[in-house]
DNA sequence: GCCAACGTTGGC
DNA sequence: GCCAACGTTGGC
């Protein structure tokens, strides 16, 4: 079992989205990123991620997700007409790579990013580390609890 | 909208 | 292989 965290843009295609499809399942498409991709490579079905939103008025982990699939080509890539056309990318020859990803739960409250900086056992997370501009990244056992032990705490403090 | 950080491209 | 130019990401 490995743990993630995939970066949307909640404008594009944020938690809602995902909420919004049948069976709260959808491809993951659009990565375009060689070191992302590789990643995407490595997820196994049953893995779970965090779904973080990017570029938003509050940056942070909306949720969970569960990896439905392993890695398959990216079929996006061979649209012309699409958004994420790669001409160097073929069916013979795929270079890009997507999983299915498929709603667990959303967050009663969001970890915001502020929050995530703040805490010190999370210094050394990939997403806070300088210029960090992956959208697909691992995250430790450790990194993974914490954030979830954030989510529990933050909820009893509002009650 | 700004800008820092990074990846990619292409000339040499 | 080097590196300048350019495009993109993403927080602020």
């Amino acid at each position: 079992m490995n743990y993630w965290l995939m970066k949307s843009e909640p404008d594009c295609f944020g938690l809602h989205h995902l909420m919004a499809k049948p069976k709260h399942t959808e491809h993951w498409d659009g990565v375009r990123n060689y070191q992302a991709r590789n990643f995407l490579r490595a997820m196994k079905k049953g893995d779970l991620a965090f779904f973080y939103h990017s570029s938003c008025a509050e940056p942070g982990v909306a949720g969970i997700v569960k990896i439905a699939s392993n890695a398959y080509p990216d079929h996006t890539a061979w649209n012309p007409e699409g958004e994420h056309f790669d001409p160097k990318s073929s069916p013979e020859n795929p270079i890009w790579y997507m999983v299915d990803v498929k709603l667990e739960r959303e967050f009663k409250h969001p970890i915001t990013l502020t929050a995530i900086k703040s805490h010190p056992a999370l210094k050394n997370m990939k997403l806070v580390q300088r210029g960090n501009r992956l959208s697909v990244l691992p995250l430790t056992a450790k990194e993974w609890n914490t954030i979830l032990k954030m989510e529990v705490a933050r909820d009893a403090l509002i009650k």
